[in-house]
DNA sequence: TGTACATCAGTGAACGCGCGTTCACTGATGTAC
DNA sequence: TGTACATCAGTGAACGCGCGTTCACTGATGTAC
């Protein structure tokens, strides 16, 4: 058991060591992602790292689970740290903030999962679970509002009727209480949350705005305001 | 005098021609666009490209120009089409609605432009004009809201003191009297509007929004709220 | 109007490089008795 | 504890393909006199 769990070890290390310096050629070439390039930078032959991927599309497949895991982790441990849990602004603006952090750090990874679509790629089934880990940390801000009665659901007769319907397979999916029209306003300023962040990330704020965090926190708390969130004490 | 400018004719044409190709190309390939490729479709030998393009990365240049024009054109069209020329909502409407319509029309040119940069590619200043034309169209329907006095300027004490100093300069490079907090909001908005389009055509909406179209009108609605566009008449 | 020359578009071969994937193989590590 | 066998990681060569770019060339089209 010792000896066979010593191979097991040695292989999930090698693994992980595949992904980080497939991580590192993400950077630079971006999706076009080389197995040749990632078995030489490994000091392998390009064969052998078949032994640890079936193919190409699978190391890619890994790295995008790793990803939303990587930018999921770190949005749930954002909003862990807010000590006062009923503070849903300061919630917001943490996890708002610990993805554009995450993002800025790994912009490679960014890209690869919510850039444009990479060509030829279709991602699995196994993508969409750890996909859902962000947002669910939201989802679960707003149960909160909703369970001490903080947050206002709304007036249902604003939303369109497909949008209602829509909403409402999401949050029985997310097993959450959120009424649709605040889960409309949520997923709204989800949206507005990764459109921010890839604007900056992506070149379209260059020339224009430099006052990079400002400007992004500046549009948390107008997001905070259209949510319903009691303003946050701006740390 | 004719005779030249016939061989300057087909000349350009040929030219059309080539980018047309590539843009099919790009629906498939993505941003790795392949001039050998191009060049098979269109009958030529690969070298011969090189009459018209002196690189690779110029002909995507020029796609990228073409792309951010036409786009440009589409919203300047959209919101021109609109005969009350004080009804700011009504114009923010259409042309919100003009981006996506060309974002759907054209999947691939969108990615291009708004969608992770092409590794290894960096885009030369000729497409900076190009790229503001479609914003231009914003910028004026906010300027004839504050000429006529419809669209409240807003309270400066809200903007961080970064934030404000780059709208000012915004405000003078687009030569308009859009005072900043009216044009931090009006910004903000033009980031959702392209952050809701790319969560669509990047494929974070599958399996989560069907109704596509009430839903971003949904958005584009609230935002004209946002920016404090009187209500339009929805259609 | 006709001729000599210059410009230009397109060819075909080549350079030097890259890629994903397969396959028969060697040699080391682990397992069962 | 020692031996026979099975599993596994990694090798190296090969297949068949792609790419951007250069270069000397042919032949057609346009220009100047």
């Amino acid at each position: 058991m010792p000896a066979a769990s010593i191979r097991a070890r040695v292989r999930a290390e090698i693994i992980d060591e595949i992904k980080a310096v497939a991580r590192r050629h993400l950077a630079t070439d971006g999706a076009n992602l080389s197995l040749r390039a990632v078995a030489r930078d490994m000091g392998m032959v390009s064969s052998a790292v078949y032994r640890y991927f079936p193919s190409r599309d699978d190391l890619l497949t890994a790295l995008i689970i790793d990803a939303y895991n990587s930018l999921g982790e770190a949005v749930e441990r954002a909003d862990a740290a807010v000590a006062d849990r009923s503070d849903l602004g300061a919630r917001w603006l943490a996890s708002g903030r610990a993805v554009r952090a995450w993002a800025l750090a790994t912009p490679a990874e960014y890209a690869l999962i919510y850039g444009s679509p990479v060509p030829g790629y279709a991602a699995p089934q196994d993508t969409v679970g750890p996909a859902t880990r962000t947002a669910m940390v939201l989802v679960r801000i707003l149960a909160d509002g909703v369970a001490s009665g903080a947050l206002p659901s709304g007036d249902p007769g604003d939303l369109p009727a497909g949008v209602h319907t829509d909403l409402a397979r999401l949050r029985e999916a997310t097993l959450s209480e959120v009424p649709e029209p605040l889960l409309a306003r949520g997923t709204i300023a989800w949206i507005h949350l990764f459109g921010a962040v890839s604007f900056e990330l992506f070149g379209q704020l260059n020339n224009v705005i430099d006052a990079r965090a400002e400007y992004f926190d500046h549009q948390l708390r107008l997001m905070a305001g259209l949510i319903g969130l009691p303003a946050a004490a701006v740390s």
